[in-house]
DNA sequence: GATTACATACCAACCAGTCGGTATTTTTAA
DNA sequence: TTAAAAATACCGACTGGTTGGTATGTAATC
């Protein structure tokens, strides 16, 4: 007997309908009866599990949270030796998530706090929690590859990995903009072109 | 007597009021009712003036790209002799901009992409026409300082000038999530620090 | 036997959009 | 020059469908 199927009760049928959902249409658009429907549920096992649509919108960030995080945590890039490597092949990772329809690749949080973030402030605070969590793990190895640098910028690690997540998702709102995700890989091909030559600048030093 | 004091008739107090509205709540929160009573007129003034609410969004789309193209076209920025530091004043602008609460400084097209991308085509052709006109004002810069420096890169003028507007978008995003401006100054000085790299590394001649 | 997990029917508020009507401006024409 | 005519600009009550949310009931599980 397998260990654990997880059982896909309402919840978690809910919780995942409304990422693809949400992602397509945005918060606000997403009915709670097509949400629903989509789900296979009733209206009357929604408000069993979640007291009115915001706290869905709460848990379906944290939800995003999960997911995304055991996906990150699982990609090969964490293999590479050097830090920056690893940074580097973050990027490339995310430049190669860039498949399918435009729903499919962008992000559920930041799509959700550009309209909740004036009108559901425990909206807002979930996404604001997700994308800096998100953040924070490529923190470590930016360090790491600034001591190896013996570099002393100013800007801390924190804000250029902040600075990342401002580049992805400006990404994807370029590609609703245009429809594809061309525009996205462009984007991240002059990020990574900013990290290299920041590391490159930063370690380098003059031979006389 | 004044040349025109540009009376404010239904359609512009609508359209003004759309402005920071929708940029506030998102297009799909806005309700034409809320917005008919922020502007000061009636549900009939509304609909005599648009067919329906989505050409309201197409509208105010074209409205912001009117205001917002006066803003940079009168900007001081253009006056540096450098290309580049044209291109560099530019984000400087921009930077400057970050003032007052978060929907004050946000961009109009970029929220409302987010939410219109999928289910309102029209809405979505509006916002890319204004990020697009918007970018293409910054190449004939960019692709100016290149030929100074005599680089032959791998990348387009335009796809820098779309990068550019990549990292604005994703900075307003995270000025949404941590509900300040602080995080978006932060990732426009490493754009800003971004292309000082890149155009420096692709104008250096190495000296014996 | 009691708490959890759902289902069904229902509701009041709200939503975009309509419609007949009036005020104002512009056009026409005597 | 001016008055009639026509078009435009605006008003506000109304509507029908939709929305988030509720009340009540039943089946499963602990």
């Amino acid at each position: 007997m397998p260990a654990r199927i997880a059982k896909p009760n309402a919840r978690s049928k809910l919780l995942d309908a409304a990422l693809s959902m949400i992602r397509a249409k945005g918060y606000c658009a997403t009915t709670v009866d097509e949400l629903c429907a989509a789900a296979g549920v009733t209206k009357g096992a929604f408000f069993h599990h979640f007291k009115n649509k915001d706290e869905l919108g709460v848990a379906a960030a944290e939800h995003w949270s999960e997911v995304t995080g055991a996906l990150f945590a699982a990609a090969p890039y964490h293999d590479h030796a050097d830090p920056l490597d690893r940074v580097l092949g973050y990027l490339a990772f995310r430049k190669a998530l860039l498949q399918g329809s435009v729903p499919d690749f962008t992000c559920l949080v930041g799509t959700m706090v550009q309209e909740t973030y004036d009108t559901a402030p425990a909206i807002r605070d979930a996404c604001d929690r997700s994308i800096s969590s998100h953040a924070r793990t490529l923190e470590a190895d930016i360090e790491a590859a600034m001591r190896d640098r013996a570099m002393s910028p100013d800007w801390t690690p924190e804000s250029l990995a902040l600075h990342i997540q401002a580049v992805l998702q400006g990404a994807f709102i370029l590609a609703k903009a245009k429809g594809g995700p061309q525009v996205a890989a462009d984007s991240m091909d002059h990020l990574t072109r900013y990290l290299t030559l920041l590391f490159r600048a930063g370690g380098e030093i003059p031979n006389p």
